[in-house]
DNA sequence: CACATTAGTAAGCCATGACTTACAGTAAGT
DNA sequence: ACTTACTGTAAGTCATGGCTTACTAATGTG
């Protein structure tokens, strides 16, 4: 049930545009809050619940603290959806047959 | 946009049971309601929010109204997320090569 | 050894949203 | 027609969570 957490991670705008500024490389607290229309511990607040959500990683660097995505932490989320999606799509031809039948 | 539609959507537990619920076949209002530990009317508005998000579509039937999964629903999401995966797999590489030119 | 940089935590504020009960509307049954 | 069943909407309550400022801690620098 990790997706569940995952879901209200980025569920924030916010929390969905530091993760997305993560793509591709690395940054650290400073430089994502640059980017962000929120203070510093804001940003902060946000990777707490990134990371514990399983999506960003740390990497202490003396002073700094680089955060990183992590490349695993959708995959869970994605399973989830993949499931959903052919369940969904058997419950579609179920309900094709179903309608054929009432005609 | 939309997907961030969807993540909100599917953000709220309850929500998420409803539409879990909805997997298979579709059910009417009084069905989703009977299986969720909250009021009717809280399911109403929830399945507001799934409609508008595109996750779910009605079909009036007389008396009642029968909600169903709406297959296409996931579609933006999932694309976003392949998507993410690849580009954090791509930085992930970069990220090994950056680290292997330092020592 | 100060002083500055970088970042996490605490406390408090405030808006959002998830819930409730009460009400309104429409279709079905008698 | 009258009543029952099914649903959506309105209004109001209350908790959650996202934000700020202030503080603490740790590393880097002169």
């Amino acid at each position: 049930m990790a997706y569940a957490e995952v879901f209200t991670a980025l569920a924030d705008p916010t929390r969905r545009h530091i993760f997305e500024a993560l793509r591709g490389q690395p940054k650290t607290v400073g430089e994502l809050a640059q980017g962000q229309p929120v203070s510093r511990p804001a940003v902060s607040q946000h990777l707490k619940v990134l990371e514990s959500a399983g999506l960003v990683s740390v990497e202490p660097q003396g002073n700094r603290r680089l955060y990183l995505v992590k490349r695993e932490g959708l995959d869970e989320l994605r399973q989830y959806l993949e499931s959903f999606w052919s369940d969904a799509l058997s419950a579609y031809g179920a309900e094709i047959t179903r309608r054929m039948k009432k005609k």
